[in-house]
DNA sequence: TTTTTATTCACCACTTTTCCCCACCTTGCA
DNA sequence: TGCAAGGTGGGGAAAAGTGGTGAATAAAAA
């Protein structure tokens, strides 16, 4: 599925371009929402489905199920793309993440991540650092 | 499997050709990621997406979980090669690694590691020099 | 209700990058 | 010494990405 990371740049209008590599697994629906770690998650519009669904039943009970929520759910947006490939990103989104012109997209299996470049680098050379203890767990879960 | 070590040139748009002995065991397509020690790790499609997907199936709630993936599945790329066996290395590859012209590729039994000359040599003869106690090391694995 | 202004969307055009193909060089082997 | 296979380099076509213009729609003001 999605793998890999591309810099793309968004212009005034608010749109970015989507890696080609990318848009060959979504059949023009895919829903965009504030992600985790100051990051935006895009989904196809199957994953979508059952995200949501499963969101939907966490137990209201919880406040950590409500606010989970409300991040993801009410967070969202479905986004269309032009003939060139772009979508556009809401302006509370590009707000959200930190946006500002220079833009990273990563590909994590079923999702793809848009980050902001500052804040990719800063998140990424903080993980690069680690690699070692990380490949360590990795083993302990039969990798 | 993939054993051996061979010496190539990466040209001016980064690509390198794979060892044509190691080509033989992969049918067209790989996955090239970070790896360890400041080398690239190149796994055949098979062995990748065991992988990839027991990594896109950890919780997206944890928080570690989000880290394992970014630097592994947004640090991969997958390869197609060309008429003449070349793979090319993305540029944020090539970065990582601190690739500039001659690359090392040896076979590690199911995947190939490719090395920057520079850091091949240290890293080897730092091996070397160790040897001793790194044997001593691997006996606790029960080699 | 009409006019003006602003915003969105679709389309077009340019630039850059990627991919594909061909040709050459080197090495090893017959 | 000739041939074949593996490796290296480059040029041209196609695709991908970026920026901009104008029409259509909506909103605001007169």
């Amino acid at each position: 599925m999605f793998i890999g990371q591309y810099e793309h740049a968004i212009d005034e209008k608010g749109r970015v371009a989507v890696p080609a590599k990318f848009r060959k697994f979504i059949k023009n629906e895919a829903v965009i929402t504030k992600g985790l770690d100051g990051c935006l998650f895009l989904f196809t519009a199957e994953k979508w489905q059952k995200m949501a669904q499963s969101i939907g039943q966490l137990p209201v009970s919880k406040s950590s199920a409500r606010l989970y929520a409300r991040l993801i759910l009410a967070g969202a947006s479905d986004v269309e793309f032009d003939k060139q490939g772009r979508i556009i990103l809401p302006t509370y989104l590009r707000k959200y993440a930190g946006i500002k012109r220079q833009v990273i997209i990563t590909g994590l299996y079923d999702r793809i991540e848009i980050w902001d470049k500052k804040s990719w680098v800063k998140q990424i050379s903080q993980v690069e650092g680690e690699a070692g203890e990380i490949a360590e767990d990795l083993s302990e879960l039969g990798i």
